[in-house]
DNA sequence: GGTTATTTGTTCGTATGTATT
DNA sequence: AAATACATACGAACAAATAAC
């Protein structure tokens, strides 16, 4: 258990006397430069993230390892990760440990962006989830969107997507239940809202409009998408119409802000 | 979760025998409440500032009184002093104090679409205010954006925009400072980039990507956009080229999030 | 499935540095 | 120049969450 005290040359506080060390090997930092340790610590870290010698992933070593491989206290490194936290680089968790986090995905949005390609392209495993769904009236909004009539029975899918096991969105998509009749089967059963469609004879979409804002998670959101309090999502509304221009689905979907990049090609 | 602990006080501790405190008047701390010391001391200031009890502009006692009156270490204390001065509420400055800064201004937005033609078009509309402007060595991120060596000087001019007086958003803007000596000044004087960019003979770029993540407001986020602690702000970063390709502006700005909403039409 | 070990999180103590008044 | 007040750093102990046995 971490025996080693160290000594350290007792006299209080003895600032630099490098010899106590020994080692010092990856992290030396430069005590009296001006720069705070924590601070040349979460850079030194920050570094090794960006240039990828820290991959995506990987476990950071235990945090008393940390601080005596960079020669502090355990309180000045955990200032450092504190840091890297903050600014998204990291994450910790009692007890498991302190992980490097994923990049955002890159979530091109064009007129005929399909969630499967995008996380493929990203080389990740794409996976979405099939979560219910219902028929029901059509709102307000449901209404003006799909172009219906207030009250028209409309498909309502809530799904969840998930790239290598990470959760991504979650969120709604409303089609006009007559057109669209037993979409949900299909889709729950193929996993791909692409491949269901085509089944109904519907391959030629596109998007038409993608309005995006954002808010903190709600407690939902933050259930689905294991988000900390606080934390921001992307809600992203999208409006897809047929070849002929009539709208097929509109949907709000929730993106996990910092897991996600939109990205828009004009 | 959160089984009530309820032993506290574990004695074996026992550094402050709860009798030297006596009064502990307004601030009484609950041990083994489950929620942390500090995060409860934040609160209390948090909630006394929102209040006007603690007025803006208003020095807080010093971090040793506060402690002792909270009945905790300065540590504890000043960690939550921290949290708030991260969410921008106070401010401390050595050897000078610690105080409440001005609180941030509510403005209730009614509907929101209105600016939603402002935001898609891409930050040109003529409301820009220019906030400042410096030539900097390129960052690894302006570098790479800009296809320039780390290093290379560029042009930063930091804007904000608003609507009817409304704050929406902020940012900076980065430029070869070869390719846009002076834009700043031309900027500054038109009050529009555009312009600002066609006396320099520049009059023919595009949008080449946009890209968006979203996260809570920081301090400077939250005084400039008059944002509330915990709001979201979107990030939108955009990569301008001239017409033979070669990139002319990268900037990133933050939007108030319930404020603007983005629309992208393919 | 309960117990133990590991790992992060919180708190108090103490000393010193540095900027401001 | 000195006192004040925030900033950084090291040390020790315990709590809480998780994982491993």
């Amino acid at each position: 258990m971490s025996g080693a005290p160290r000594s350290l040359a007792a006299d209080g506080h003895s600032p630099m006397t490098e010899d106590d060390i020994g080692a010092a090997p990856a992290g030396s930092v430069a005590r009296g430069s001006g720069v705070t340790l924590w601070r040349q610590i979460a850079e030194k870290l920050e570094a090794e993230i960006l240039a990828g010698a820290l991959a995506p992933g990987v476990r950071l070593p235990v945090e008393a390892d940390l601080a005596e491989r960079f020669g502090v206290n355990r309180h000045t490194l955990r200032r450092a990760l504190s840091h890297l936290s903050e600014a998204g680089l990291i994450e910790a968790t009692a007890g498991r440990g302190t992980f490097v986090k994923e990049p955002p995905l890159r979530y091109p949005i064009g007129p005929r962006t399909r969630f499967s390609e995008i996380v493929a392209a990203g080389g990740r495993e794409p996976s979405g989830r099939f979560r219910g769904s219902t028929v029901e009236a059509a709102d307000a909004d449901v209404a003006r969107e799909l172009q219906l009539a207030i009250g028209t029975p409309v498909l309502r899918i809530e799904t969840t997507h998930e790239a290598d096991g990470v959760p991504i969105s979650c969120g709604s998509a409303w089609f006009p239940a007559a057109r669209c009749r037993d979409l949900d089967l299909v889709y729950e059963a193929t996993g791909s809202l692409t491949r269901a469609l085509a089944t109904l004879g519907i391959e030629d979409f596109r998007r038409r409009e993608t309005r995006i804002t954002a808010r903190p998670a709600n407690p939902r959101e933050m259930d689905i998408l294991s988000l900390a309090p606080g934390r921001a999502v992307m809600v992203l509304e999208r409006l897809d119409v047929e070849a002929n221009g009539t709208p097929l689905q509109w949907g709000r979907s929730s993106f996990a802000a910092d897991r996600v990049q939109l990205v828009f090609k004009p």
